[in-house]
DNA sequence: GTATTTGCAAATGATTTGCAGTGCT
DNA sequence: AGCACTGCAAATCATTTGCAAATAC
């Protein structure tokens, strides 16, 4: 459980209790999909418009607070920007999971001889997970 | 250009008009979007139905001989399938470029850590090309 | 000749917008 | 107090579907 609202001031977005309520699930859930969002936050937030979802959402990425994850096959998830890192998705359970991965050296690589300046990678690495792999179906 | 006609063949799907018309502008591009494709292709298919370019596309993709390509920040775009590769963008003209990259020994090591089986990846590198960073604006 | 594909129009689904009322600072 | 945020409804944009006519094989 983090604090929430000074994230929120950190990127000089205004304190209200939907914010609080979004970044709460994100903070729990890892990865969210505004549909996912929308249906647990309303627990919550009985009458929160699914409008008040997508406008945060787009200011929080505007403001580096979220990112978006782009799934292969799947909607997109969002996140709380943190650490550079990766996803690995599973094709059968869908479970989507963060992965440390170092790929330096070969956006290094690839910089010297494109001669593109890189800021940002996306990694997405899809299969089968060890739980779903011991599943007989 | 290729032979568009034996490609659809191999993946057993009907050969016709539209669908070389949909791979020759693939191949041509490298990379489309379907608003783009739809542009394109009106000028050889004056009465092409968009409802004809997501049909096929799907088709096209359930078969593999078509890849989707999520691009950030932006619409999908779909590249007849090859060797695995990887991707560029610029951020600034918004230029998507294949680029080869080794990931066998990353995937390998993650995979082992993991215990996930990956059988796909999908990486996109996000930065400045070089003709961009030379232009003053 | 039969099954599939096409184009159209309508239906559905996803996201955005405008605005009146409410809440944050 | 003043501006930004919320919720609602309508508008827009994206994708899918059903069906009759046309086409592939």
């Amino acid at each position: 459980m983090k604090n929430y609202e000074l994230l929120l001031r950190e990127h000089n977005l205004k304190v209200t209790p939907q914010r609080i309520g979004i970044l709460s699930v994100l903070g729990d859930m890892g990865h969210v999909s505004i549909e996912e969002l929308f249906t647990i936050i309303r627990k919550d937030f009985y009458s929160i418009s699914i409008a008040t979802l997508y406008k945060n959402i787009s200011f929080m990425m505007e403001v580096n607070l979220l990112k978006e994850v782009k799934v292969p096959n799947g909607k997109s998830k969002y996140e709380i920007l943190k650490d550079e890192h990766s996803h690995m998705i599973c094709k059968k359970c869908e479970k989507l999971e963060d992965v440390k991965v170092c790929l330096d050296s070969i956006v290094k690589n690839i910089s010297e001889k494109s001669g593109y300046m890189f800021d940002d990678n996306s990694l997405v690495l899809s299969g089968i997970c060890p739980t779903c792999q011991k599943g007989t179906v």
